[in-house]
DNA sequence: CGACTATGACAAGCACCCTTGACATATGTC
DNA sequence: GACATATGTCAAGGGTGCTTGTCATAGTCG
């Protein structure tokens, strides 16, 4: 499953740890999620878009959601 | 964590089990999701949201989110 | 009553989310 | 070279998401 953490994150200029700890949230789970090495449990996907100012929605993209390819 | 699973479900007239097999999960599943037994993974709540016809924030809401209240 | 549907709940089991702790590389500063 | 920050990755352990299987209750239909 897809996401835009690391860009969202780079724009604000955050390292891991300092999202990790602004969301609760240890450093490694910031760079697993960022690696796509396993999806966020729902509370912390809610907790990621607020932080964000964006949605659940277009911070994580289904498998079978294409993308904005077309 | 709350959600509105039942009414929506209700609305639409589906069996639990139906709503399981649209979803692809079981109807234990959504049997423990209605009753706040535990939460839904991330693809499976977009794919909920999505079902309804409405957002993952809209039919999830975090504890700290106080709700409708004031 | 007998059969079917819908719901609620529990148990065992597997896979996954997240944690702490540790080791490695790369960069920048002195 | 020594130190600090930032990132990537692995291991072990605990909590939880979801599964299949099962039992119980309530309502409807014949």
């Amino acid at each position: 499953m897809q996401n835009d953490i690391r860009r969202l994150r780079a724009e604000r200029g955050l390292s891991q740890a300092a999202l990790g700890e602004a969301l609760g949230v240890s450093r490694q789970t910031v760079n697993s999620l960022e690696g796509g090495r396993y999806d966020p449990s729902l509370p912390l996907a809610i907790s990621l878009a607020r932080y964000f100012g964006t949605t659940v929605e277009e911070l994580f993209h289904l498998p079978e959601d294409g993308g904005a390819r077309g």
